[in-house]
DNA sequence: TTGAAAGCGCTAACAC
DNA sequence: GTGTTAGCGCTTTCAA
């Protein structure tokens, strides 16, 4: 079927070693025979088969990512910017990036780790969405297995990772609907266990207690990080009374959610009712009326991620870089006007 | 570092071909011999070798992904749904799937197509958004390298593929928008070159002239498939004279955009003028107003290539078997009221 | 029922 | 400079 060396081999006459030597660029081949290798290997169309260097090197030259997935009608725009990221800085770097689906905590996700951290299936991972008491990254710990993670943890576990700081987003996102005026705000954080909503919630108490605010704990509803779930769980918060004046989604995605069910109601967001997300998502800028979000550039988080693992695995990088980036205010008319300069 | 078949075949005292043997179920091994091996194999914890595996049996066990992205910010669900899609077939399958992004239509997207087709990157391909004289279907074709697509060509080319019935899908929305008392019915086209914007166009066309409308060269327009386009695109159809009164977006991510644009422009989106999309992306019932569209399975369409794939993988099925599947028209309040019931 | 031997395609230590 | 040899871990004749 496909050229081996051998045959290159068996068409200069030479062994099957000088050819490899000769393709791989060592000094030690006659400039001359070099060159009639090089010509046959063109001419004959040669390839290397990879699995067979990969076999030889015992290193597969790959990436994995074990992409967190829920059911059928799973689409979170996250994802394609998150995976054109890795991927494309993966593939400048010369891995292949292998992806593995599966529905978070599962038992299928579960294995899929087991398999990757035994090796020979990938030579490092990228883990996303970490979680409290994550026992993907625990078990990468423990085996030693090369990996970043975009998320931390508070425990113990000390891994590499890219994070954005959310506590720090909140901060600015809450304190900007408190300079308008609002001291009711509604949240609907995202389910228990992710730790990005942990610091997303915490930085949302923090930002009312410093501004002297209590917060009653109706305000504050879980949400399942979908559109839905924003729809669903918005209209608890909508019947308080006094009804929050503005409501922060602790994603877009639930923030798209909420607003058209706010608008259902009969109110209008950015008027009746300020709203905020997190991620700024393609989209916030185009729903109606346009989201107030804090940004997040997913795609460059993906690639300094897998940067970061690619060093690793080449034993370029202290080990256990941390990276944190804040995420910016995007200001649009979801947050409406000063509240008492409403109409 | 990993446990072999020799350290077993030690271990037990037998050959490595004994133990190889015990442990693919061969029934030439005889029950004591057997048991004492797979115990050994669970004390030792033995896994085999997949990149070892691969090379003896000249396969990968694995399916290529070459996903085609734009830029930084690219970040369309459709590719989130789909890669869970394919994801979970390939799993259930107990094949694994490689990713690799480029941009279309890019020497780099040529050269991942023309190393996959090599053989011993991927044992077959998923091909998405076929374009119209498609260099990866004819490269794949020739090399008879095995895949299926996501979308067919209009020429001589044949292979597997299921795809959506974009011309049907688009009479239905057409020809709704014309029962609703349309007349003047702005398009907005994906860019040239796209198989399925080409059915799309062609939809609206034909169904325009099946009810004896005149389409005017101007109420159609090119936009880029994301929300920008469709924002940027909208705008000279609302400066015509007189105005479309709907606008029909090839996908739902323009429709988004241009209903952003729309209502930026004091206009409403179900009154002053209807809007249909076309995917009926999640978000796309959570925007304001909730968008007319019509349905595609990506998720499940996704399985069935995947599956489809694996069976030609395996002999199993007739080569080059056509799935085409019909959209659903899903009718949201973008489209609006009957035209003269307006008020 | 078991084992020896060959080989998948490549690389590298070591001779010549 | 170049070839011999060995071996990565596995599967599969073939012979015993």
């Amino acid at each position: 079927m496909a050229v081996t060396l051998k045959d290159i081999a068996n068409k200069v006459g030479v062994s099957v070693t000088t050819v490899s030597r000769a393709l791989a660029g060592y000094s030690d081949v006659s400039p001359t025979t070099r060159e009639r290798i090089k010509a046959a290997a063109t001419e004959l169309g040669y390839f290397p088969n990879i699995t067979a260097q990969r076999l030889r090197k015992q290193r597969t030259d790959t990436l994995g990512f074990i992409m967190p997935t829920f059911g059928a009608r799973f689409s979170d725009p996250f994802f394609s910017e998150f995976i054109a990221g890795i991927g494309t800085e993966a593939a400048d770097h010369e891995y292949d990036l292998l992806v593995s689906t599966h529905a978070p905590d599962s038992e299928g996700e579960a294995n899929a780790y087991r398999r990757a951290a035994r090796g020979g299936w990938a030579d490092g991972l990228i883990v996303v969405r970490t979680r409290e008491d994550d026992l993907r990254l625990r078990l990468l710990c423990e085996k030693n297995f090369p990996f970043v993670a975009f998320g931390r943890t508070d425990d113990e576990l000390d891994f590499p990772y890219v994070d954005e700081d959310s506590e720090a987003g909140m901060e600015m996102l809450v304190q900007h609907f408190i300079d308008l005026g609002h001291r009711h705000i509604g949240f609907i954080a995202p389910p228990q266990g992710l730790m990005f909503g942990r610091y997303r919630l915490r930085g949302y108490y923090q930002t009312m207690a410093k501004n002297n605010l209590t917060v009653l704990p109706e305000w504050v509803m879980e949400g399942d990080m979908t559109q839905h779930g924003g729809a669903h769980v918005v209209k608890d918060l909508l019947t308080l009374d006094p009804r929050p004046t503005a409501v922060i989604c602790s994603n877009d995605l639930m923030a798209i959610g909420a607003a058209n069910r706010i608008q259902q109601q009969g109110l209008m967001v950015g008027k009746d009712i300020a709203l905020g997300g997190f991620d700024d998502i393609p989209l916030a800028a185009f729903v109606t009326p346009p989201l107030t979000t804090l940004h997040q550039p997913i795609y460059e988080i993906g690639r300094r991620s897998c940067a970061m693992l690619i060093n690793i695995l080449n034993g370029r990088v202290p080990q256990n870089e941390h990276i944190l980036l804040t995420p910016s205010l995007v200001v649009r008319e979801s947050s409406g006007p000063m509240l008492y300069e409403r109409r």
